[in-house]
DNA sequence: GTTAGCAATCTAGTTGGGTGAGTGCTAATA
DNA sequence: TATTAGCACTCACCCAACTAGATTGCTAAC
């Protein structure tokens, strides 16, 4: 057998991680040739592990043990061997029914998104907060705290409130509520990217050279965008920190370290859930994928959620690579679905 | 010698807490025989020893091992026989600087706080986030969220922003509009105990029954209050954990699994902390003053800051009962005192 | 009241043999 | 030629025995 993966490889290799994620433990040669009826003598799949070995899918951590599938080895099981498992019914009603009863709010939303992934995937779950421009504007309001600051509160379409603060002359509130009036009659209902063209085109246009306040206003807003745009540091939710510890894998305290700093450092967290943005489906980051959080033992399972056609964040699970793909990878699908389809009338 | 402690019992019990402190190791007799300069004998100091130990104030891992303080023990050391030790003149002007420059908003300072409680404490902080009771009203604003859902944002004079949920009738945003500008010249500059009152007023008087925007503002009005109250779940920053596990005496797996967990309860970290609101000074929490936390052996140092007169919030740190005290309560109280003070006039 | 001396206790670390799991290789088999 | 049985070999893991070191409590002397 040479350095390409037939059929048989596969079947050896989609048996060993099989057995790898139900027990955790290096896999035997005899142990697949009795449970996995594949007809073959532990010597002969002996040989193949070899192979698998030498193609970089499998190593031993010693050598009077089984084998431990690579990275890699996860990587080809998942982009080709894996079959899905489907939800079961009872857990589908449940995510269903958390979701869509008792959430007073959009973050009660995500609350319980990222409450559903957890407790159905038995990892810890991550969900990134919308970024302001995936929504539209529902209410803008300046409120000057002193001579240089003035405080911007935009409450989205979805109810989120986000506020910033722009530096900027000093403005008098009698003043500001006249921008707020202005602004609030003629953007209300855009999205960012709507509010910056229409905002340029008003800018430039005939009734701001003659209206001070549309003018001042304009340049406010125009501000206001920029602030937002710099200070887009998308916030996220993790839940069921604690889930992971019950992983025996993580017996060993480097690991629990390297998770829980891991944790500590949420912007490279979101960067690396927010790879999935763009793309449809979920993705599964291992190995190399996260060495740049430090935990190249890992795993993340994420997707993205979207409002109508537009993406509007992403959300996930993270957990050891050893992890029931063919379950975690439907729910969070699952989840993510039913996000964006109730983010769609909200 | 029976069950008080004199002086010589003190200086022993100091002398072995100071050196459990610095090793973290179980002390014995003859390392405080020589290191502490008390003439006495390792014999008379084990006979000491062991009447501490009776006194419960002390105990031995085992049988051939030296003796490590009981939260007891701290107890005492802390109430009688600790020594502060004053900041070093680098930190205290590095703490100035820090919490002077550079703050863009009220969260920035609370941030800035916690960030030197760590940097100088070696300890993970733990900032409680000031109940909106503490603070005077800048400006009140309703949007309409859909026919049952009424967002409150509340701007206070230090420039945080919280938001609410009302639940009632269905208003108009314009008639919401008036109320927002019957409340804000009403009410603006108003702690929350001082717009009850006023509110209460209002409601009962004249104005009142004829003026219909009064009336129905003032019913809103009080509706927020009471919102308020219930959702008062103060938010909290907690930096610094991976400090935490620096410490060798974290090379306990179950320890560690048992501080993450506690993290992951807001709630409960908030009501220890919030014990100090009220009382002057920093005070010590040990062993069963947290044990509703779960974890008996870390200890907690804690005080309230003030905004005037008025308690605001508490801060603190969170570590391993083995600290370095006269450090870090001193850092403690320091950090608090500036923040009071620049509270003062934000 | 204090101290020296000493037996007793217990942890932590080391050594060494035994066990079992699993491999790779070789030669036989289909 | 592909597969398999057989076997020697390796190595982690466990257990038991032993050693070294720390510290104590107690007793008797100072």
């Amino acid at each position: 057998m040479g350095h390409l993966l037939n059929e048989r490889g596969k079947n050896i290799l989609g048996a060993i991680i099989q057995e790898y994620i139900s027990t955790g433990e290096p896999v035997g040669s005899r142990v697949i040739a009795r449970k996995y009826n594949l007809n073959l003598s532990p010597a002969t799949i002996r040989n193949v592990m070899a192979d698998l070995e030498d193609m970089g899918y499998l190593y031993q951590p010693h050598v009077s043990a089984g084998r431990i599938p690579t990275p890699e080895g996860l990587r080809v099981y998942l982009d080709k061997i894996l079959e899905l498992k489907s939800i079961p019914i009872m857990e589908k009603t449940s995510i269903d029914r958390h979701m869509s009863s008792n959430v007073a709010d959009f973050m009660d939303l995500l609350h319980e998104a990222s409450h559903m992934l957890t407790e159905f995937s038995h990892q810890a779950s991550i969900v990134i907060l919308p970024k302001p421009s995936a929504f539209s504007l529902r209410r803008i309001e300046f409120v000057r705290l002193d001579k240089a600051r003035i405080l911007v509160i935009l409450v989205s379409n979805t109810g989120m409130v986000y506020n910033h603060i722009v530096y900027g002359e000093d403005i008098p509130q009698s003043e500001l509520i006249k921008y707020n009036n202005y602004l609030n009659e003629t953007y209300v209902g855009l999205t960012v990217q709507q509010m910056r063209d229409l905002l340029l085109k008003e800018m430039s246009g005939e009734k701001a050279r003659f209206d001070r306040i549309i003018s001042k206003a304009t340049d406010l807003g125009m501000k206001v965008l920029d602030v937002m745009e710099k200070e887009e540091s998308p916030d996220i939710l993790i839940e069921g920190k604690e889930s992971l510890f019950d992983h025996p894998e993580m017996e060993d305290l480097e690991k629990l370290k390297v998770i829980v700093k891991a944790f500590e450092d949420k912007g490279r967290i979101v960067r690396i859930l927010n790879k999935v943005i763009g793309g449809r489906g979920v993705k599964v980051f291992l190995g190399d994928d996260l060495s740049n959080i430090g935990v190249r033992d890992f795993s993340v399972v994420a997707t993205s959620y979207h409002k109508g056609n537009l993406p509007a964040g992403s959300l996930g699970v993270i957990g050891p690579m050893r992890m029931d793909y063919s379950r975690v990878i439907p729910i969070v699908d699952y989840v993510a679905k039913v996000l964006s389809y109730l983010l769609e009338d909200f």
